[in-house]
DNA sequence: ACTCGGTATCGATGAGTGTCAACATAGACA
DNA sequence: TGTCTATGTTGACACTCATCGATACCGAGT
């Protein structure tokens, strides 16, 4: 394998749209939707993505380098490891620019998530 | 144990508020947000459970009986063992009347959710 | 070409989780 | 009391996951 062998699993297409899910008052959820909901639920469902997550979007520009949000408490590689499952549901994209990386995150996807439990009140 | 011995995690107090965490754009989780906020992602990061969640959710006035969602493709320990899950990190509030037990949401924790997940769009 | 700092991948390991069968418990009703 | 139905609990097993050290990869300078 060369370099961009890369195919980012993509659950709902990552950069573009995703409305995937009606709230869930709206109806019962399909197999399907369940499936790809719980993909991105669960990227957020440990507490180092969750401030990984957190320290990208609430960075100006809703982007920040790697360098700049490593600090979480745990090791490089596992922070590199989470940055890849947030990548990989969707959540987060990733840029090299020279000797950095960049990842911003994905609004159209996390719009789904927060569509999805509105509740109507 | 007599009866009202539940306890119920309650990661956010369940029933009332929970405001916990602001809109991520607004700054960085502090550790103990990130891992309350986790536990309830984490329960919505199983298909079933997200399925379960679903159909009560989607029901008149946002109960319903074990017995009327509880097809879902997976053995009856195994919804019962979800829907503790859910119970436990404050999504959903149980009540037995009769032979039944109902499951209704619980509005606040959701609502939660969904606000951090909101970009300010 | 070589070195250096930033980031990703690999391999191993211990902890956590979804699932089921078997069993326990709680009401309803005879 | 005893039986029947609806749910919850327990114990076991296979599988996934978070984490780390070691190592590889990639640009930028020298």
């Amino acid at each position: 394998m060369s370099k961009s062998e890369v195919v980012e699993l993509s659950v709902l297409d990552a950069g573009t749209v995703a409305p995937c899910c009606p709230p869930i008052t709206a109806g019962e959820l399909s197999q399907d939707d369940a499936e790809k909901m719980a993909v991105m639920f669960k990227a957020l469902s440990d507490p180092v993505r969750l401030r990984l997550f957190s320290k990208v979007a609430s960075h100006a520009g809703g982007e920040a380098c790697v360098c700049e949000i490593s600090d979480v408490g745990v090791s490089q590689p596992t922070v590199s490891h989470h940055l890849k499952k947030l990548r990989e549901a969707g959540l987060l994209t990733s840029e090299r620019r020279g000797t950095w990386v960049y990842y911003q995150v994905a609004p159209s996807v996390v719009a789904a998530m927060s569509a999805m439990l509105d509740l109507r009140s």
